[in-house]
DNA sequence: GTCGCTGTTGTACGAATGTAAAACAAATCT
DNA sequence: AGATTTGTTTTACATTCGTACAACAGCGAC
């Protein structure tokens, strides 16, 4: 029997190869379905190999959903960001990337929620997904303070932590159904329902925020 | 060897034991770890039986889902529909009812988060999670057409759902965080933080929804 | 060029999985 | 009470799973 042939990769490069393929196959198998002799061979590697990475493949599905959080809050700190922007169109932007590519997206979601399921199951997925989610309403609370402030309204961190958690349900709930795509109505309104309705939850004047955004014909 | 005692039950009775034995084993487990035997072991029956009721774990499994979803929409309808009721007590009843047992619950959205992550694995669960979408959007546009109506805004059919989309995603959002019990907050606040997004979303004069809230000390 | 290190492969094994089918027994009917 | 039906248990089997481990080979050091 011939061998295969194969070569050496980093450490970091192997290993990202492993977590990405981890992400890829219980995506589109579903958890149970995720095994690691499909998972290898995504990752064009061997089974065995796993085991040369990860303590186990439960710690290594973990780590995975590590890495997918790591690349969702890496992601929403950037969006929103530009320096020439105004506090408004600063909140608008983090808000709209929510609503298109590669946020908005099936495979994303998916891996989403079969993580969120593990949550009650095992310690270390509720962790993940509390400093995620903590990441995420902080980031929020940030892009809300200089608006209100801005409004000449009242900023302090505790109502901006309560608007933060109005703001991130909204995003969370509409990001989910328009990520699944089932097809009820066009996900191209989101983006407009989002902003729409984050201006009324902060009580924003009429168009603070919808007036930055993106025509439909101008998105990439 | 000596068999093991057991009685004869109706075909539903049986039937529903098994859908919420694999309702609980798969929450308490996780989808991978949640056997034919042990789901039968806590249906108080032996494995074998599984293949006499559903042609294969699998359905019984997407069985299991739509089980659950028509628990969901059933306690979804029955609220807020107190006949005494003005549209807006309706209405924020309603909202209220998804930020306290038993619909705030993390055995519920464990299941719910679960089963969202086959939806693009099976064609089955996309089909059972659009028809529960669309219930519950449905009820929501329902409830929200007399309040505008009662506040003389406009309250055509396409204003309605797309209220209902708004309001429906704030509500899951917020619903999700809330059952999971990440510990970063109160979920007690989560009431009044649902009620007072959903009277802005909707462009209610203040308190319209939050002066239905039933005072803390008094929930049951 | 070849030596040594170790990343990688291939194989093997016990345990667990879903399922098929035969044996049994509880409830119903006569 | 005996016969019949069929819900239920039990045993058996092929398959797949995660993992252990020995053999191999790519790559840098010298």
């Amino acid at each position: 029997m011939t061998r295969r042939a194969y070569s050496r990769l980093s450490q970091d490069q192997r290993r990202t190869d492993l977590l990405e393929a981890t992400l890829a196959c219980v995506a589109d198998l579903g958890l149970d379905k995720a095994g690691a002799r499909q998972i290898a061979e995504r990752a064009g590697v061997s089974a065995g190999l796993i085991r040369h990475y990860f303590p186990s493949k439960e710690d290594m599905v973990r780590a995975a959903y590590a890495y997918l959080m790591g690349q969702m809050t890496a992601a929403a700190e950037d969006s929103g960001t530009g320096e020439t922007l105004t506090p408004e169109a600063a909140l608008a932007d983090f808000i709209a990337a929510n609503f298109a590519p590669p946020s908005l997206s099936g495979v994303k979601v998916s891996l989403w929620a079969t993580f969120i399921g593990r949550v009650r199951v095992d310690p270390a997925y509720a962790d993940i997904h509390r400093e995620g989610y903590r990441e995420f309403l902080d980031l929020l609370a940030a892009r809300i303070h200089p608006v209100l402030v801005a409004q000449g309204r009242p900023a302090d961190p505790a109502q901006c932590q309560r608007l933060a958690i109005a703001l991130n349900g909204l995003i969370d709930g509409l990001w989910i159904e328009g990520s699944l795509g089932h097809g009820l109505y066009d996900a191209r309104r989101l983006p407009g329902i989002a902003l729409d309705a984050a201006e009324a939850i902060l009580r924003l004047p009429d168009t603070t925020l919808t007036r930055h955004m993106v025509p439909e014909d101008e998105r990439t």
